[in-house]
DNA sequence: CGTGGGCGGATTTTT
DNA sequence: TCCGCCCACG
C-alpha cells in the first residue's frame, strides 16, 4: 500500500502523532503547526493502516466551516466518499443523536431548534408572562443564567439557591423556560448538548452501541471545549478508549462562554496513558513575528509551555505606529494599503483586527473615500435576517404546530387583526391548559371565546396555515418554500414597504428559495425538516459575492484558525485590548494576552501593530496609553514608524476635521511654531511632558491640545503655554 | 396597528 | 455616537 501521501507531507513531529499507536493521546499543537493536517492524516492513517472502519470515527469541530474543511481533506486523501464518516460540530452531532434517538431523550420527533434570539424572545414571554420587571430581571442575563448552567450539565433541580431570592428566582424561571420548551417542542443550542450527554447517560443500551461503534474519538480545539462537552465526550469514548486530542492552551478564548482550559489537565487525569506530542514548527509566520509572540505569550503562568519555531528567515520587524486619533490611525492603514497594492499586492492579503466591532467603522469610512473595497466579517448572517426567520418560522409551523416561537412571530405577520390583547388571552389559556399555542388557538375558536373580529381572524390564520401544510406536502422544497412566501403573504408585504428596505427583504426571501433548492439534504429526515434544522444550526455564512478582492475586517476572536500575508492589529490601547472589563481580573488579562497571541500569529510575513492616543469611542473623547502588550514585545523585534512629515519638514497642524477629510489636502500654511505638530513631544513647565494631539486656530489665537503624561489632557493658549518642544 | 422619538446601554461568538 | 427597544400617539 502506498502510504506516502499521508506521510510524505508530515514533518517528524507530525508523523509521529499521526502514526503512534493506537491509544489515548493529547497533540499540543501551536498556530500555524499544521493541526487540521495531522487530524485528517491520523483519520487516513486509522482506516488505511490500522484497519479502522470509517464507520468508527467519529471527528467532532466547534464550526461548521472547520468540519467542512476537515471532510473535504480525508476524502481527498483517502480518494473516497466519507459519507460514512462521522465529522461535525458538537452540536451538529448532538442534533443527529437525538434524531435518530429522540424517543429515549425524551423530546418529540418532530423537534425544532432555538437560535439565540429565539431564546431570548422565549424567556422575554416567560418574563412577561409572569409579570415580572424586564428592568430587574434582564433578559439577556436570565438566558445567561440558563445557558450557563446548561454548559455545565445542570438542570434546575439539581441547583441550590442558597438563601439568595434573586437566585432562586433565577432558578424558578430556568425550571419555567425548560417547562415551556417541552411544551414547544423546541429546544435551544445549550439543551442539544445536554439532552445528547443525557441520552447516553441514561440509556445504557444507546451508549454500548455507540462505545461499540465510535472505536475513535477525535476532537479539534480541545481547548475550547465546555463542561457538558467534556462530559459527553469522556462518556463516549469510555476510560478504555482511545481519544484522539488537538489542542493549543496558548489559544484558549472563549472561557467567558464556558470554555475550559482546565480540560486539558483534567484529559490527562482521566486517561493517564494518554500520549503527549508537541507541534512547535511554525509554517505560517516570519522568525520575528514567532519570536514576539512567543515572548508576549510567556507573560501567562500556568501554561502548558511550548515554543514555536521556524526554519525560515527573520523577516521584517514588527511596525509600530502611534496615531494621534483613531482616525489617523486608520488612515496610516490606508496608505500602507496603497502602497501594497502599488507593489503588486493583493487586497485580500490584508487583515484588519480588531478587539470590538465598534472599531470597524472608522476604517470602513476611511477605505470608502479612498475607495478600497473591504469586506467586515461577523454582521448578521443570512439565516438570522428578520425577514428570513419569518418564513422560516411559517415553515416550522408547518412542520410542527406546537412550535409557539414560531407561532408568536407570525401569527400577525403580516397583519391580519390578531392582536396583542387576542394574544395575550391566548397565552393565558395556553398556560392554563399545559398546551401550545397552537391548540389553544384551536380551542378558543371552536369555543368562540375571543371577540367575534379575532375568532375568524384567528380561523383564518390556522386555516391558512393548514391549507398551506396540505398544498406543500406534495411539492418538493424550494416549492414548498415558495408557497409559503406567497401564501402566507410575506412576499407582498415586503414589496409594499420602502422601497430600499423592502426589496433587499424581497431579494433575501427569493434568495431563500435558491438555498432550499441548493439543498442536498443527508439522512432520514423529511427534506422540511433538514432544511430548517440546517438553518439554525448553520447560520449561513459564506453568501454571494464573496470573491471580489476586499481588505478582509474582523474581530480577532474571528481570525482564529485564519492567516494573511499582511495583519494590522489595531486599538492596541490598555482599556480597549486589553478591554477594561478585563483589566482587573488576573485570569481575563491573560485571555487578552491569549487573544493578542491568536492575533499575532496570523500574520504570515507582515504584522503592524497601532495604537491611538486620543480615541471617540461611545461618543465621547478618551486619551489611552499604549497597550501593555506592546511593552512585553522585546523592544529590537518592533520598529516604531514615525508620523510622516509631509513636505518633507513640520506642517502647520490643521485642525483635526481638515487634517483627516480624505481628499483635502492640509493646507501648509506658516508652521503654528516649531516643533507644536500633531503628535510631538513637549514640555511645559508645571504639567511635565505630554504628546501634542490637536491644534487650532492661527496666531496668537492658537490653542493646543496635550496629553500630559501626569496631568492628562489640557487645552492651553499657544501664545502663553511657553510649550518646548522635545526632539 | 404602525411608526417616531426618547431612553439606556454599549466586549468578544458559535452553535 | 449609535443602535435597539419601549411606549405613546396618529
Amino acid at each position: 500500500m502506498d502510504l506516502s501521501p499521508i506521510l510524505s507531507p508530515l514533518n517528524d513531529a507530525q508523523r509521529a502523532a499521526v502514526t503512534a499507536p493506537v491509544g489515548p493521546m493529547l497533540v499540543l499543537a501551536g498556530a500555524g503547526s499544521g493541526k487540521t493536517r495531522v487530524l485528517t492524516h491520523r483519520i487516513a492513517w486509522l482506516i488505511q493502516v490500522e484497519g479502522a472502519s470509517p464507520h468508527s470515527i467519529l471527528a467532532v469541530t466547534f464550526t461548521n466551516k472547520a468540519a467542512g474543511e476537515m471532510r473535504a481533506r480525508i476524502e481527498g486523501l483517502l480518494g473516497i466518499p466519507g459519507a460514512a464518516l462521522w465529522v461535525g460540530t458538537f452540536h451538529g452531532i448532538a442534533h443527529r443523536l437525538l434524531r435518530l434517538h429522540w424517543r429515549e431523550a425524551g423530546l418529540p420527533q418532530g423537534f425544532q431548534i432555538l437560535d439565540a434570539e429565539d431564546q431570548l424572545r422565549m424567556v422575554r414571554k416567560l418574563l412577561r408572562s409572569q409579570g415580572l420587571d424586564e428592568s430587574r430581571w434582564i433578559p439577556r442575563e436570565v438566558v445567561w443564567f440558563i445557558n450557563h448552567q446548561k454548559d455545565e450539565g445542570l438542570r434546575p433541580k439539581a441547583l441550590k439557591d442558597g438563601n439568595d431570592p434573586t437566585r432562586r428566582q433565577f432558578i424558578r424561571l430556568y425550571h419555567d423556560y425548560e417547562e415551556a420548551c417541552a411544551r414547544a417542542g423546541v429546544v435551544d443550542f445549550a439543551e442539544l448538548l445536554l439532552r445528547a450527554f443525557e441520552l447516553l447517560r441514561d440509556n445504557p443500551e444507546v451508549l454500548r452501541h455507540y462505545r461499540a461503534r465510535f472505536r475513535h474519538v477525535l476532537v479539534d480545539e480541545f481547548q475550547d471545549t465546555n463542561a457538558i462537552q467534556y462530559a459527553w465526550m469522556k462518556l463516549l469514548a469510555g476510560s478504555d478508549g482511545a481519544p484522539y486530542i488537538v489542542a493549543d492552551d496558548d489559544q484558549s478564548i472563549y472561557r467567558w462562554r464556558g470554555a475550559r482550559v482546565e480540560n486539558l489537565q483534567q484529559f490527562q487525569r482521566d486517561w493517564p496513558q494518554a500520549q503527549l506530542f508537541r507541534l512547535e514548527q511554525n509554517y505560517r509566520s516570519t522568525g520575528n513575528i514567532l519570536q514576539a509572540a512567543n515572548a508576549l505569550i510567556a507573560h501567562n503562568a500556568g501554561r502548558l509551555g511550548k515554543n514555536l519555531w521556524t526554519s525560515g528567515g527573520h523577516g521584517e520587524p514588527i511596525r509600530l505606529y502611534a496615531a494621534f486619533n483613531e482616525r489617523d490611525e486608520a488612515d496610516f492603514v490606508t496608505q500602507r494599503i496603497r502602497d501594497h497594492m502599488q507593489q503588486g499586492g493583493e487586497r485580500r492579503d490584508i487583515a484588519i483586527l480588531y478587539r470590538s466591532n465598534a472599531q470597524s467603522r472608522v476604517f470602513e469610512e476611511a477605505f470608502l473615500s479612498a475607495r478600497i473595497p473591504y469586506k467586515v466579517y461577523g454582521g448578521l448572517r443570512f439565516f438570522e435576517r428578520a425577514e428570513v426567520k419569518d418564513a422560516l418560522a411559517y415553515l416550522r409551523l408547518l412542520a410542527n404546530r406546537d412550535d409557539d416561537a414560531s407561532f408568536e412571530r407570525v401569527v400577525n405577520l403580516p397583519t391580519r387583526g390578531i392582536g396583542a390583547k387576542s394574544l395575550g388571552e391566548l397565552r393565558v389559556a395556553a398556560r392554563e391548559q399545559g398546551s401550545s399555542l397552537w391548540r389553544a388557538a384551536t380551542a378558543a375558536v371552536a369555543s368562540q371565546a375571543l371577540g367575534g373580529r379575532a375568532t375568524a381572524a384567528l380561523a383564518g390564520f390556522l386555516q391558512l396555515i393548514e391549507r398551506m401544510a396540505a398544498d406543500a406536502a406534495p411539492l418538493v422544497l424550494h416549492e414548498q418554500v415558495d408557497l409559503v412566501l406567497t401564501a402566507s403573504g410575506l412576499i407582498e408585504h415586503h414589496r409594499r414597504e420602502k422601497a430600499e428596505r423592502g426589496e433587499a427583504r424581497v431579494e433575501n426571501l427569493e434568495e431563500l428559495v435558491s438555498a432550499a433548492r441548493g439543498f442536498e439534504p443527508e439522512g432520514e429526515l423529511p427534506p422540511l425538516d433538514a432544511f430548517l434544522a440546517h438553518a439554525a444550526l448553520e447560520s449561513g455564512e459564506g453568501q454571494a459575492g464573496e470573491w471580489e478582492d476586499c481588505v478582509q475586517m474582523m474581530t480577532l476572536h474571528t481570525a482564529k484558525g485564519l492567516e494573511f500575508p499582511v495583519v494590522f492589529i489595531c486599538g492596541m490601547e490598555d482599556g480597549l485590548f486589553p478591554h477594561q472589563r478585563s483589566l482587573n481580573d488576573l485570569d481575563g488579562l491573560e485571555e487578552e494576552r491569549r487573544l493578542c497571541y491568536v492575533g499575532m500569529t496570523r500574520a504570515m510575513r507582515q504584522l503592524y501593530l497601532t495604537y491611538a492616543e486620543q480615541r471617540r469611542l461611545h461618543g465621547s473623547d478618551s486619551y489611552g496609553q499604549a497597550s501593555r502588550f506592546i511593552t512585553e514585545l522585546p523592544e529590537d523585534l518592533v520598529e516604531e514608524v514615525r508620523p510622516r512629515i509631509r513636505l518633507g519638514r513640520p506642517y502647520a497642524a490643521p485642525t483635526a476635521a481638515a487634517h483627516h477629510r480624505p481628499g483635502r489636502r492640509a493646507v501648509a500654511s506658516e508652521p503654528v511654531a516649531p516643533g507644536m505638530r500633531l503628535g510631538a513631544r513637549v514640555r511645559h513647565g508645571k504639567f511635565g511632558e505630554g504628546t501634542v494631539l490637536n491644534v487650532e486656530g492661527q496666531g496668537p489665537q492658537a490653542r493646543i491640545q496635550v496629553n500630559f503624561e501626569r496631568q492628562g489632557t489640557k487645552w492651553l493658549m499657544l501664545a502663553y503655554a511657553n510649550l518646548e518642544a522635545l526632539s
